[in-house]
DNA sequence: GCCGTTTTCGGCCCGACTGTTTTCAGTCG
């Protein structure tokens, strides 16, 4: 069983802890940190990688030497290296260190001077009170790891980015209903819309930064307030996530705005722009010695560097300040841009509404079609249709489409692929459809290649258009069942089909790393909402969101186009 | 450990807050 590339991942991270506490060179250390980054974001399995013979010391930030440290870790699971400083150094130091406040240096203090080597350990010794007799720790520092070590018992999760909206924009209202503030935004992997958030970034612009903070800390869903200062301010809510919040004065606004939505991977690589022309850029602005020579708007500092603004979603320090530079930007889809909804459902499966109510949820978002996509029979209990409901569904559609206007009801259903890659209803019965959505509802565990195989095979069903969730992960709850989606791309390339960007908050599936690759492969891709509801045709906007941090187009998507013209690529030959 | 229009050595991003200091180290983002 070839290593997952979050394991590989973990792997480097680990070794990258345990030589810093060693006091090993930073600079090697960073070198793991951002190999564990690399590795973490690759869109395939660095062993499939390895097995059809690619350089992996091509990618960024991996040598000669770390391309052989991820080829030892697929062929043999483990890293000598790693082993090696094991010898010296417990890894369970590196548990230590992820608790926040304790950095290499005090791990190593305490391993050395209390010969603590666990979590439970250095609980025990500052329930004991050995902490505070070490050098450079005191009685709050004691506290302040036993109050972590109880919040790290509740597992952290990344909250979902719908989730964080909830959070977020009512303290942002809050804080903007504070006289002389001006700027409220959340910036950070929110700004960024990433599928999901760790904390939350707030930048406020304010002259009089103490009030505001003062006002921050007073926020009644405040739990406990973990630093504060003039400028700066951390807390933890209730409901769970860190909250950080900057304060800065109108002049820095935009270098701010820059610095705090990140990525970390983006500022750096702005930054490094900056030093080679003697210019230095932090939040408050971009410098020539102590000259501020922009900082008001983010344009202003992109265009110092002669870089058109780079949208939030793309700042990951993927090849978006090159393709600023070069003019190369994609304009990004938005949700303006879509003309129709190609997966929802209705009473007759598992949703809640009627088809007609459907129908003028969809025209009310100004739509111009809406494909109905009850589940098919496999799925016992979403009462999925067999071929003679789903007959006498598409007869009480032509009906209704006889009666509305402004919105055309799609034919479709959502086609169970069956464990042997057949569609679970005959080709009697789809011939019949404006277009067939099909998907894998059960038997997750199929080894890769089998998985695989199951759902090209079903491809080659002339009447299948588009593969729903193709992933099938759920966020924070189901990791991806095992197949190659890069060659499931392939086969639906060959064969005319699809593949679908499932836009709800749970599954954003296809994720940002694929949609990049179908867009570089030329295959385009439906965003939908799988609603089950009226309110479930409102989730496309995170799907807009995905596809934007994908850099997908208008034209890379499907249902920005008229009915008739989406028609005329569906149509297989 | 990586990297290169400063290219095989010598760099590698920067500032605020906390708790401990008695002028600053450690940690974090």
């Amino acid at each position: 069983m070839p290593l997952h590339n979050a394991e590989i991942a973990a792997a480097f991270d680990r070794l990258a802890d345990l030589l810093e506490i060693e006091g090993a060179n930073p600079f090697r250390v960073r070198a793991y940190r951002n190999a564990a980054r690399t590795v973490e974001d690759l869109p395939r399995a660095a062993a499939a990688m390895i097995a059809a013979g690619e350089d992996l010391s091509k990618l960024p930030g991996i040598g000669k030497d770390l391309a052989g440290k991820i080829a030892e870790l697929v062929e043999t699971g483990h890293l000598e290296l790693l082993d090696e400083v094991g010898k010296r150094t417990p890894k369970t130091l590196a548990d230590i260190a992820a608790i926040p406040g304790l950095g290499p240096k005090r791990v190593k203090a305490i391993y050395e001077e209390l010969k603590v080597e666990t979590p439970e350990q250095l609980a025990e010794a500052a329930r004991a009170g050995k902490l505070r007799e070490l050098t450079g720790f005191g009685a709050k520092t004691e506290a302040k790891i036993l109050t972590e070590l109880e919040r790290a018992r509740a597992i952290e999760r990344r909250t979902r980015l719908f989730d964080a909206e909830q959070v977020a924009e009512p303290l942002a209202a809050y804080l903007k209903a504070q006289k002389g503030v001006g700027d409220v935004t959340v910036a950070g992997s929110y700004r960024r819309r990433k599928e999901t958030v760790g904390d939350l970034d707030i930048l406020v612009t304010a002259e009089r930064g103490a009030r505001i903070v003062d006002r921050f800390v007073a926020y009644e869903e405040v739990e406990r307030v973990v630093s504060k200062g003039t400028t700066r301010s951390t807390v933890i809510l209730r409901s769970g996530p860190q909250v950080d919040l900057r304060v800065v004065p109108r002049a820095s606004y935009g270098a701010a705005l820059h610095y705090f939505t990140g990525s970390k991977a983006h500022n750096i690589g702005l930054r490094k722009w900056a030093v080679k022309r003697g210019w230095k850029l932090n939040e408050y602005g971009l410098f020539e010695g102590d000259k501020r020579i922009a900082g008001r708007t983010e344009k202003e500092v992109y265009d110092k560097f002669g870089l058109a603004w780079v949208p939030p979603e793309l700042r990951e320090d993927e090849g978006e300040i090159e393709a600023a530079a070069k003019g190369a930007l994609p304009e990004l889809v938005t949700l303006s841009r879509i003309k129709g909804d190609l997966h929802a459902h209705t009473a007759a499966s598992d949703g809640k509404f009627s088809i007609r109510e459907m129908a003028l949820a969809a025209k009310e978002r100004g739509y111009d079609y809406l494909a109905i996509t009850d589940h098919s029979k496999r799925a016992t209990v979403a009462r999925g249709l067999d071929a003679d409901r789903l007959a006498r569904q598409i007869d009480e559609i032509d009906a209704l489409n006889d009666g509305l206007s402004g919105i055309r009801i799609l034919k479709s259903s959502e086609v169970d692929i069956l464990d042997d890659g057949t569609l679970d209803l005959p080709d009697s019965i789809l011939k019949r459809l404006d277009l067939a959505v099909c998907s894998i509802h059960y038997a997750f565990d199929l080894p890769l290649d089998r998985q695989t195989e199951r759902v090209i095979r079903a491809m080659d069903d002339r009447y299948f258009n588009i593969l729903a969730h193709p992933s099938g992960r759920l966020i924070n709850e189901r990791r991806a069942y095992g197949i190659d989606l890069e060659a499931v791309m392939r086969a639906a390339l060959e064969r005319g089909c699809y593949l679908e960007l499932n836009a709800h908050p749970s599954r954003l599936d296809l994720d940002d790393a694929h949609c990049k690759m179908a867009k570089e492969m030329g295959l385009k891709v439906a965003i939908s909402t799988d609603a089950h509801s009226t309110n479930g045709l409102a989730m496309m906007r995170f799907g807009i969101d995905q596809a934007r941090r994908g850099w997908l187009e208008a034209d890379d998507v499907l249902n920005t186009r008229s009915w008739s013209a989406l028609a005329k690529l569906l149509a297989r030959g």
